[in-house]
DNA sequence: TTAAAATAAATGTTGCAACATATAATGTTT
DNA sequence: AAACATTATATGTTGCAACATTTATTTTAA
């Protein structure tokens, strides 16, 4: 289905088109990939924020700053995130003594083996656009790139 | 700024990196056009149900449920969003007769001028992704249509 | 060293998505 | 027509983004 169907609209030109469509795809990529973390009971940035204490538990414990330069939002509301990891049990927090306005955060034990039990997450995220060739998602990449070059 | 640098990760393959890219591209697009709206006082899905209500004005007055079939999400809290124009004046509401469990929605003179006020939100809209070619644009197009493709 | 500035995190607010359930009103079946 | 199913909308909940403000702590400058 095209955008046009799916929209029953009209759009001004393709560029605008160009932003729907970005848009309302990403939007439909995301509900996939949401439906298969649902089954594990965690939610879209809640994986996030696990993946990155995962990634870099050789530097842990992580502070809430080093977490939220590495969330796809700009200003992710990591504190609050962590609370509710912290509440299921999936990492850990202490005040860092160096320097006590920081929180100390790493992944627990418990946190790891959820990660390691979402393995098909991870498949699913590397499938929603195998419509594409090896050599068109390249080249989606690329412009993905270009259209943030010097855009802010 | 490539995808790895701004997120200073790594990526299973180029099909993950596609699937990041596509989210970060598209919040950081879609913050860029909050951001115009922003200075019009008025929410992202606000301003899409009142260009819903003013691009259907011929067929007004709206139902919530004919509202929320345009939206660009599945399920579209319409009621609520409804709600919120209604408080500042830009829509009104009432009861249709003919199926008393159906609202009547039509856009307000005040949501009709707020629109027009609001026209270089679309030339913003427009020039989102002015750095992509007019090739670039129907090609990004076209691979967006084709993820969807029987994709859900 | 003390006051001012900067930083890290927490907290409060609004708007929204996704979901579940509720409440009407209308349609259908028997 | 009464019972049941369906439909349109509303409402309650959780998680989150964006934003503003606050609190604690550290750094810097007077």
């Amino acid at each position: 289905m095209t955008i046009e169907e799916e929209l029953k609209g009209r759009f001004r030109n393709e560029y605008h088109k160009g932003l729907i469509n970005l848009t309302f795809t990403t939007k439909q990529l995301s509900y996939a990939f949401y439906q298969s973390l649902k089954r594990h009971g965690i939610a879209e940035q809640q994986y996030n924020v696990l993946r990155i204490l995962r990634g870099f538990r050789s530097e842990a414990p992580l502070t809430i700053g080093f977490i939220k330069e590495r969330m796809l939002d700009r200003d992710s509301d990591v504190s609050r995130i962590v609370d509710r990891l912290f509440e299921k049990g999936l990492l850990a927090r202490k005040e860092n003594s160096d320097d006590r306005r920081q929180k100390s955060v790493t992944i627990t034990d418990k946190g790891l083996s959820l990660l390691d039990s979402m393995f098909e997450c991870e498949k699913t995220a590397d499938t929603l656009l195998k419509n594409l060739s090896e050599v068109e998602i390249r080249e989606l990449n690329r412009m993905l790139d270009k259209i943030r070059k010097n855009n802010k």
